[in-house]
DNA sequence: GCTTTACTAGTTTTT
DNA sequence: CTAGTAAAGC
């Protein structure tokens, strides 16, 4: 085993973190200062100095995330390997298992992800006769939001509707009564949701004799990403240090970008309080970017209300000023982007060094068109998840039936895809499933059914060919497969992509022994991210260049940076600018983009919008659209004069009321 | 009464 | 692309 010395490959801030093992720290490390390598070389000094690998728990935002780190320790390293890592989700499910009988468990676990849970409540509701009275009652994914977001921010649902929804506010009594139904629904199926994940390892935690066991078993603690934790997961932190004390998270409170999910940054804030011997430490030297684009970054951010603890510097002073380009329309900007990676690409570039981020997903359909027009490969990160889509879903709703034979929502989907079966049906249905001890008993009465018979009874031929125990999730999902293939070919047009789809997810499954770990990973923790819009680009053996949403782009780093569709409305986004925060929160996705590029930043936008059908003229979006900033950007005017002749573009982009030469040129430009 | 079909509207970000 | 709804069809 070679020595390291960590003095020699760590600056003195990052040296001190990586050497500070015992007792409770704070590390607020900023974009690009080096805080996975603190991370991997803790991990690492904690093993060298003789601790367990299996007693360091490494909590991190994605499971990706955890792999990475342990990964990179490991190549110093072979005993990292047996770090304990994950999200706070999958933590919390390795320890519920292992608790599932105090809980009340007694085999089967089902999970709900998001849509199941917001359809079960979408159930309940029915059931209650919300639905049916005059009043608008609100939305199964608004109901789940107010629910989720109630325990994410340890707050009763009234606060939540006050600050989020005050609209609804009448309805509270309802709301309220149709959590406590969702509960009890819950306990009665043996139904878990995300949430419940969180509160159960909460509830497991507030117990002594539990605590004692689990803070044995993982003596040193480490979160990362802890901007983004929120009020609960902070909670799950405090316990798990409580006895021990050796805790380290790492955050920015400048990258908080997830208070959507009841992320709440002032833990950072609180963790020192909480543990009355915390060091902090904070790591300001950025290693990843220019200084150019660092001063764009620091300047989106500078002077702004809510006062941030650092500001980033470099050594890397010299670097290509960052770009600000204007187009006409989406497609333009696309054209351009397109076009520019290829010139990049050709100056020795790889595409796979390259990232284009946006605020939403549909901001890069129109680059996805312009990309395959150049041949230049590409992945989408985030999107319309693999599981989320309606045939993965289906399949998956019979491996859940195996799963747990009466769970009510995978059986309703399940029944419905046959002919003629509506939601009536499928209850009655369901209901005899509940109350027989076979599906041939259940299915009994209903064969008789000319409507549906013949499909039932191919369905019950299905579930017989499961009956073989022998079978692998492999093998029993092909058997799905062949049974949903026509049904898919009828309710979809573009099925051949859809069974494409299939087949990978036959071939993902092929590395799982269990139903419960596939449908545990697949179902309530994460999903491969895989899906139609990557099939097509399969082909090429280049890697691609990567679209992502900022969200998704957390973490990441790339040589060049495109940033599209910088316009009022989009970044910051509409439904952000009713409340100040939601606005701040905008914000720091831009800071979290613009941190992102190493040596080349392209910032763009466009100047008509076709979204929705309405025609709108856009304005650049007020985050860019500020002297401090746009003097830090290099603005080709004399390339806009010609684009103006090609384009036509003289409508109107609205700038400061400053009069600074930059603004004036601006003007100049656009005719005003 | 129940299911299917045809149409409309509205789409943030994700464990 | 999908959720929700209104109206047609069995």
């Amino acid at each position: 085993m070679k020595e390291i010395n960590f003095k020699n490959i760590l600056n003195p801030s990052q040296y001190k973190a990586v050497t500070t093992l015992e007792g409770p720290l704070l590390v607020v490390a900023g974009a690009g200062t080096g805080k996975t390598r603190v991370i991997e070389y803790r991990v690492l000094n904690l093993i060298l100095s003789g601790v367990k690998p299996s007693s360091i728990l490494l909590l991190t935002f994605t499971r990706k995330a955890s792999r990475e780190m342990i990964d990179r320790a490991s190549c110093h390293n072979k005993l990292c390997q047996q770090v304990e890592g994950g999200t706070f989700h999958s933590f919390a499910y390795k320890i519920i298992k292992q608790y599932r009988k105090v809980l009340g468990f007694k085999n089967n676990i089902s999970f709900l992800d998001e849509a199941d849970s917001a359809d079960a409540l979408h159930l309940l509701s029915t059931k209650l006769g919300f639905l049916d009275r005059k009043i608008r009652f609100p939305k199964k994914n608004t109901l789940k939001n107010i629910i989720s977001m109630s325990i994410n921010r340890s707050v009763n649902i009234t606060t939540v509707l006050e600050k989020d929804c005050p609209h609804f506010l009448d309805l509270k009594g309802d709301i309220e009564k149709l959590h406590k139904a969702y509960i009890d629904y819950k306990v009665n199926h043996l139904f878990i949701d995300y949430d419940d994940m969180l509160l159960y390892l909460k509830f497991l935690l507030e117990r002594d004799e539990i605590l004692e066991k689990i803070s044995s078993r993982f003596s040193y603690i480490m979160v990362d990403e802890f901007q983004d934790t929120n009020k609960l997961q902070a909670e799950i932190v405090y316990l798990l240090g409580k006895i021990h004390q050796n805790v380290m998270v790492v955050g920015d409170d400048t990258q908080s970008i997830y208070s959507f999910r009841g992320a709440y940054y002032k833990n950072m804030f609180e963790f020192p309080k909480r543990f009355a011997n915390c060091k902090i430490l904070k790591l300001e030297h950025n290693y990843r970017s220019t200084q150019p684009i660092l001063d764009v970054a620091n300047a989106t951010i500078e002077g702004e209300k809510q006062k941030y603890t650092k500001v980033l510097f470099t050594v890397n002073k010299e670097g290509v000023m960052p770009e600000l380009n204007f187009f006409k329309d989406s497609q333009r900007e696309a054209d351009f982007i397109a076009n520019k990676i290829k010139q990049l690409y050709d100056q020795g570039i790889e595409f796979s060094s390259i990232g284009v981020l946006y605020r939403s997903n549909h901001n890069s359909l129109p680059l996805q068109l312009a990309l395959s027009r150049l041949d230049i490969p590409f992945i989408v990160y985030g999107g319309i998840r693999f599981v989320e889509t309606a045939h993965v879903k289906d399949v998956l709703s019979f491996v859940k039936v195996l799963q747990n034979k009466h769970d009510e929502l995978a059986w309703n989907r399940i029944l419905m895809l046959l002919e003629g079966v509506g939601p009536r049906t499928a209850e009655k249905i369901y209901q005899c499933i509940l109350n027989s001890h076979s599906l041939d008993v259940a299915f009994k009465e209903f064969l008789s059914d000319k409507k549906f018979s013949k499909e039932l009874k191919r369905l019950l031929k299905l579930f017989h060919k499961f009956k073989d125990k022998d079978l692998n999730i492999t093998s029993r999902l092909r058997l799905i497969k062949d049974f949903y293939f026509p049904i898919m070919k009828k309710k979809f047009d573009n099925y051949h992509l859809r069974s494409d789809d299939l087949r990978s997810l036959i071939q993902i499954s092929s590395e799982y022994r269990t139903v419960e770990e596939f449908l545990v990973d697949f179902v309530a923790l994460e999903a491969p991210e895989r899906s139609m819009v990557d099939m097509f680009q399969k082909k090429s053996d280049e890697r691609p260049i990567v679209l992502s949403t900022i969200h998704s782009a957390k973490g990441l780093e790339w040589e060049a940076v495109f940033i599209i569709s910088l316009m009022e409305g989009c970044l910051p986004v509409s439904y952000s600018l009713e409340d100040e925060e939601s606005i701040e929160e905008e914000r720091r996705l831009l800071y979290v983009a613009v941190t992102r590029a190493k040596s080349r930043l392209f910032l763009s936008m466009h100047n008509q919008g076709q979204n929705g059908g309405i025609f709108s003229f856009n304005r650049l979006s007020r985050f860019i659209n500020e002297k401090k900033v746009l003097d830090k950007l290099h603005i080709d005017y004399k390339k806009f004069e010609k684009q103006k002749d090609d384009y036509d573009l003289v409508e109107s982009v609205d700038v400061n009321q400053d009069d600074s030469a930059t603004l004036r040129r601006l003007y100049d430009y656009f005719d005003y």
